[in-house]
DNA sequence: ATAATATATGAGCATATGTTCATGTGTTAA
DNA sequence: TTAACACATGAACATATGCTCATATATTAT
């Protein structure tokens, strides 16, 4: 198949059009208009990518038990106070944990309820799978 | 700080212990042990990591609504076949969506009834957010 | 003021990721 | 058999990621 036909404007004729090989053409229409658009499909995947590395789940781990300031979260996890800083910090401008400051200590602790829920379904798809 | 002294044994003196501003030695300890062992981590990141993909959340949106054959998926996506393929062998890897061959056409589903929660729980996330 | 403590951050580096391009595999039609 | 079609995949390339190292900022203690 050539790979320029493929970006053709919809209305063209693809030669799947009503064939049962596949979709006919209005559905394709209905999926793609009734789609998420393009800035939330970003904004999810932006999501998942703060949830997508391992380090990252850990300490929202810790943190899904307890308050905790980055001395502890560095103990937890047994990584260096750079490493952890730099995660947590990608964690606070996904708004998936917050800080607390009390003297020369910042707190961290999750700043979403849905967290907990996105975590759950995913234990589940991997007892499941 | 010292970033060797973050990697020293918890049992050794860390200056916090008992501290008003982090939590005594024995909580973290138990944090530590009821912990999701590192490679129950590894795979939640890896699952998320396979949504944290603006192309692979439209997939995924996609095949929500309905079984899709790759050529129908490039047309929704507006997406060579190639960049498509790619994506949907990712995604099969990590057991998120299946396939079904007929004839030369290959139809693709969604293989993990927890995906749906989630995405759902991850609106609400942005929305509140 | 000086030192110590707790955390944050920029630069650099090795590795991972997502796409394109070219080509391979398997199926149907002529 | 030959051609066309639908999909899969390896290589290459540009960009992104996660860590370390050094250093900066902010707070408290002496």
């Amino acid at each position: 198949m050539k790979q320029e036909a493929l970006r053709e404007d919809m209305t063209d004729e693809c030669g799947h059009d009503g064939a049962d090989s596949s979709a006919p053409r209005d559905t394709l229409v209905r999926i793609k208009e009734e789609f998420v658009d393009d800035s939330t499909a970003i904004d999810m995947a932006e999501m998942f990518k703060a949830l997508g590395d391992p380090t990252r789940v850990r300490l929202i781990y810790a943190l899904l038990q307890k308050e905790l300031c980055v001395h502890d979260l560095c103990i937890v996890l047994d990584m260096t106070q750079s490493a952890v800083s730099h995660q947590l910090r990608y964690l606070r401008n996904t708004r998936i944990v917050k800080r607390r400051k009390v003297g020369k200590t910042v707190f961290y602790s999750l700043d979403d309820r849905h967290v907990e829920e996105i975590f759950a379904q995913t234990l589940q798809h991997l007892k499941h799978g």
